[in-house]
RNA sequence: GGGCAGGUACCCAAGUGGCUAAAAGGGGCGGGCUGUAAACCCGCUGCGGAAACGCUUCGGAGGUUCGAAUCCCCCCCUGCCCA
């Protein structure tokens, strides 16, 4: 390893507190490491908000340091009340089992598990084995509630309720530190500035179970310049499933970020040489584009590999680029049967059927303020049907607003 | 277990018998301006319907009434105080 990945870390911005800056530092710099970051599968699959965690992983493997991926499904079935505002739903175990074994595999593709440098394990191996009365003598004990209630992470629920049930996640997540300290001898622990409370307390429970010294590591939690949490939009999250987010929306959702996040989403989620990223953040105006399709294509080609990345960017060059070299292939396509587009579909059901509107009277709203066009032309009328007539030669093209769009072929 | 206060649309929050598909704000979406940006301006924002209009919604289930988010009964949930 030339260079400290330390560094590395705090230049792409990756690093919010560390238990002590110099001993991760020179730890990171002497010798590889183990490391943890634990992911709880409460959906079927994660979503762009992980990728500050993922990145950092990415980041210390490729600097030779040997990474832990926690799944918890034993933690899931708790429930993590830091920073939540009211108590998660509770799910049950199969449905936990199955976003479990989906998040493992899209790590996967971050990672590549190869039980040696890479590891996946999963928490509810040695959570739910563990014998209450035990569990309480061996390790409650080690836990001051005064202390606890004191936390930032539960200042919220102290005034809207918090069950006891959540109390108890810090001390699984603790307990988790400290079985793979022994078990792999993890020496660091990272996770999202939320988690700095429950990844000090695996460090505390260490020191007095072990007197043994580890470390933390919190990375900060992102928003965009605009206040919107990382990863959201109005459809729902930005997830890293291609079936539920596909290659060219995620593209577009970079593309499409506030001009004064472009540097330092580069530093996060791309590779990219810090070089070539001063480089290209200093850029203005419309140049900046440039930049966004940088990291657009950059992040996409991480998250969902190049074929599919080089597709996305192509397909936004056909919507955005001015019309010239249109790629049809890279548009999103449905296939109707030619019968039904020769009698006619209004437009509300067509836009509605290959999901570009949400209902047919979201799709009405649409036409009434301008909004739905086909093949370029401004749809005006809500009854009036489309055809094969309003077809170009690559088909119908559908736009939703200017930036969503879909095609449709007969077949 | 007892007392009190609450549960309204994506969020927050008005509404206390018809004029309420439900105020205001936020968020979101569309249009304009632009650079596929920000800011700003305008509009829209339950579902179906070309429209007229119809249907479903105010924690859940019943009931009163010509008519209920609004009144009554039971239940569930949350917070605070007491135990």
């Amino acid at each position: 390893m030339n260079g400290n990945i330390f560094d590395e870390l705090k230049e792409r911005g990756f690093i919010a507190q560390v238990s002590d800056e110099a001993a991760v530092r020179a730890m990171l710099g002497a010798k590889p490491v183990t490391f943890y970051i634990g992911y709880d599968g409460t959906a079927a699959s994660l979503h762009a908000g992980s990728l500050v965690p993922i990145m950092a992983m990415v980041h210390l493997r490729r600097a030779g340091h040997r990474a832990l991926a926690v799944v918890g499904n034993g933690t899931t079935m708790v429930g993590d009340p830091s920073g939540k505002t009211e108590l998660r739903k509770m799910l049950d175990e199969a449905t936990i089992r199955s976003y479990g074994a989906a998040v493992r595999a899209q790590l996967d593709r971050y990672l590549g598990f190869d039980g040696q440098g890479a590891i996946a394990v999963d928490n509810a191996d040695w959570l739910l084995p563990l014998n209450y009365i035990a569990f309480l003598r061996d390790i409650g004990r080690h836990f001051s509630v005064n202390r606890m209630l004191a936390a930032e992470a539960y200042k919220l629920r102290m005034e809207k309720g918090l069950s006891f049930i959540e109390f108890n996640y810090q001390l699984l997540q603790a307990y988790d530190y400290l079985h793979l300290f022994r078990t792999f001898g993890c020496t660091l622990q990272m996770g999202g500035d939320d988690q700095w409370g429950n990844i000090l307390a695996g460090v505390d429970l260490i020191r007095r179970v072990e007197g043994a010294e580890v470390q933390a590591m919190t990375f900060p939690l992102l928003t965009t310049s605009s206040g919107a949490k990382m990863g959201k939009t109005a459809a729902g999250a930005v997830w890293l499933e291609p079936s539920l987010f596909s290659p060219y929306d995620f593209f577009q959702y970079w593309v499409n970020c506030d001009d004064r996040d472009v540097g330092r989403f580069l530093r996060i989620y791309t590779l990219l040489p810090l070089d070539e990223i001063r480089r290209l953040e200093v850029l203005r105006d419309s140049e900046i584009n440039a930049a966004k399709r940088v990291l657009a294509f950059e992040a996409t080609k991480l998250t969902h590999g190049e074929a599919a990345a080089l597709e996305a960017r192509a397909g936004a060059a056909a919507a955005f680029g001015g019309g010239a070299e249109m790629d049809v292939a890279s548009i999103p396509t449905t296939r109707i049967p030619r019968a039904r587009l020769d009698a006619g579909i209004p437009p509300a059901e067509l836009f509605t059927e290959v999901g570009l509107t949400p209902s047919r009277g979201e799709a009405k709203r649409l036409i009434k303020q301008g909004g739905l066009y086909v093949n370029d032309r401004r749809l005006d009328a809500v009854d009036q049907p489309l055809t094969l007539a309003d077809a170009g030669p690559d088909g119908l093209l559908l736009k939703a607003g200017k930036k969503k769009i879909h095609r449709v072929v007969p077949g």
